[in-house]
DNA sequence: TCCATATTTCGTTAATACCCGAAATAACGA
DNA sequence: TCGTTATTTCGGGTATTAACGAAATATGGA
């Protein structure tokens, strides 16, 4: 996880259409959702999601598995994990424990 | 933590100087830093970085404190910590623990 | 092969974000 | 008070990003 990828990330993340999508897909646990059904729920159009879905899996916090027909989204979390291990990189330089943050309680 | 301070948080930190303003803050610790010197350390024009710390403290990510004539930016650890939660929250619908996710270890 | 479903790409238009220098505001010390 | 340092606000020109429908591509079944 470099500068880069990691402002990739989190463009991908500052948008209201996005930021359901990811969600409704962590949701949706490991086997995640068709295009189709991410759609119908978000009540999006399909060309708009598909766009939008392509832009999460570019920068890395979705992966995209073919079934047959559908293409099947689903959230990367180890990806989101190293994001945010970048984010708070040597935090407070190693002089504090101010930083404690756990996830997944 | 609702989707559009989730939005805001992730389009501040959506930036090359505004990201490397925040992981300084977050390497300087509680204390944080005076603007001044968070410019010259990233070498951006005091005006552009002032907007640049205006956006990340309206989204949460710093806070601000005045000591005599310089104001101290540090990073906000408590609402990154909310803002990750929002972000994988009710993961996997809590079927699975496919998603540990630990930080500072 | 041919059709229907699933998904993506393309072209256009509208909105938003970026950077910078100059001027304005704030706080201290002589 | 006056000058100096610290920081923010403002104006404007340029560039990036968003949305949509229509058309194109891909896959599986009859």
């Amino acid at each position: 996880m470099d500068q880069a990828n990691a402002i990739e990330a989190f463009s991908a993340l500052a948008h209201p259409s996005r930021l359901d999508a990811f969600r409704l897909l962590v949701r949706a646990g490991p086997k995640g959702l068709p295009a189709m059904e991410i759609s119908r729920q978000l009540g999006a159009k399909p060309s708009t999601l598909s766009g939008h879905l392509s832009i999460l899996k570019r920068a890395g916090v979705l992966t995209a598995t073919r079934h047959q027909r559908e293409i099947h989204y689903a959230a990367n979390l180890a990806n989101i994990n190293e994001l945010v291990q970048f984010l708070i990189a040597d935090c407070c330089s190693g002089q504090l424990d101010d930083c404690k943050i756990t996830l997944c309680p």
